[in-house]
DNA sequence: CCGGCCACCTGCGGGC
DNA sequence: TGCCCGCAGGTGGCCG
């Protein structure tokens, strides 16, 4: 589910019920993710209270006097804020209960997800040490990018995709940002322009900016009460819309698997 | 360092 | 109905 769209409205949901409040009571359900949750949480968390709460890649960071926990959602995960008395889901594997009454839920049925015990040096952990420059940082820019990109013989969709290069660039919106810059998402990284660098990384901000602004909305199982669809998945020009005409040309959309992800693009604007 | 591939796990929709 | 297949938002790790 979440790209760095939908961590971002998580993390803005969910940070004004706990910021200030402490921990009363962990519950873990399950906890084989795809690292084990500590055993050691529950005494460590006990009566610390939440000082901050931010995000770094997809990582949500909810740091304590003690240390730093980190929250990764994965493929399929949800993190809320909740009243008491919700019905816990087969898959609910983690409560954070505090003070206030305010009952943080995670949820996540693939288990790709993360709750993992960062210390107190969390950006020196294995998790965050090797990331990237934030996409919407004024230090990820055309420069930056071409730069990074010279003698590398992999697909650009790929290239952008690498954390280690820039973070929060999913599968949805690697697809969205090559068809605003008119790339195709097989192009050799090493085989651009910078100019058309420039283009890229414009316009990774802007479909990121744009989403968020939209609320974080990118999912099919994001639907509303009413059951209306995601509003941002309305606006998606490529993603999921093989067989279907491009916006600008009226090319039938293409999709092809490019480093085992799906990958859409029209044949006749990107190159 | 780089590229390619695999793994982890559950749920859902389509075809037969 | 029910089974099987392919597909799905991420990313660390391993191998050559």
């Amino acid at each position: 589910m979440p790209e760095l769209p939908e961590v971002e409205t998580t993390l803005r949901g969910i940070r004004p019920h706990l910021i200030d409040q402490s921990v009363k009571a962990v519950v873990v359900r399950q906890r084989q993710l795809r690292v084990p949750v500590s055993r050691g949480l529950k005494s460590k968390l006990k009566d610390q209270v939440v000082r901050d709460i931010e995000r770094r890649a997809k990582y949500l960071l909810f740091h304590f006097d003690c240390g730093t926990l980190a929250i990764h959602l994965g493929m399929s995960g949800r993190l809320r804020v909740i009243s008491a008395s919700v019905p816990i889901d087969k898959h609910d594997h983690v409560d954070l209960l505090f003070n206030n009454g305010a009952q943080l839920r995670f949820r996540d049925p693939r288990r790709f997800g993360l709750v993992v015990w960062l210390g107190k040096r969390p950006l020196t952990s294995r998790w965050l040490a090797h990331l990237g420059p934030e996409p919407l940082s004024d230090n990820f820019n055309g420069d930056y990018l071409y730069s990074r990109a010279a003698n590398r013989r992999g697909a650009v969709k790929n290239f952008i995709m690498d954390g280690r290069i820039v973070v929060g660039v999913g599968n949805i919106y690697a697809s969205e940002a090559l068809h605003h810059a008119h790339i195709h998402p097989a192009r050799g990284a090493g085989r651009i322009s910078r100019h058309r660098y420039d283009d890229l990384c414009v316009a990774i901000k802007r479909v990121l900016a744009r989403a968020i602004d939209a609320g974080g909305t990118t999912l099919r199982d994001y639907v509303s009460a009413d059951g209306v669809p995601g509003f941002f998945e309305q606006q998606l020009a490529v993603y999921g819309r093989e067989g279907s005409p491009c916006g600008l040309c009226s090319t039938l959309i293409r999709r092809r698997v490019i480093g085992q992800r799906s990958s859409f693009f029209c044949s006749q604007c990107q190159h």
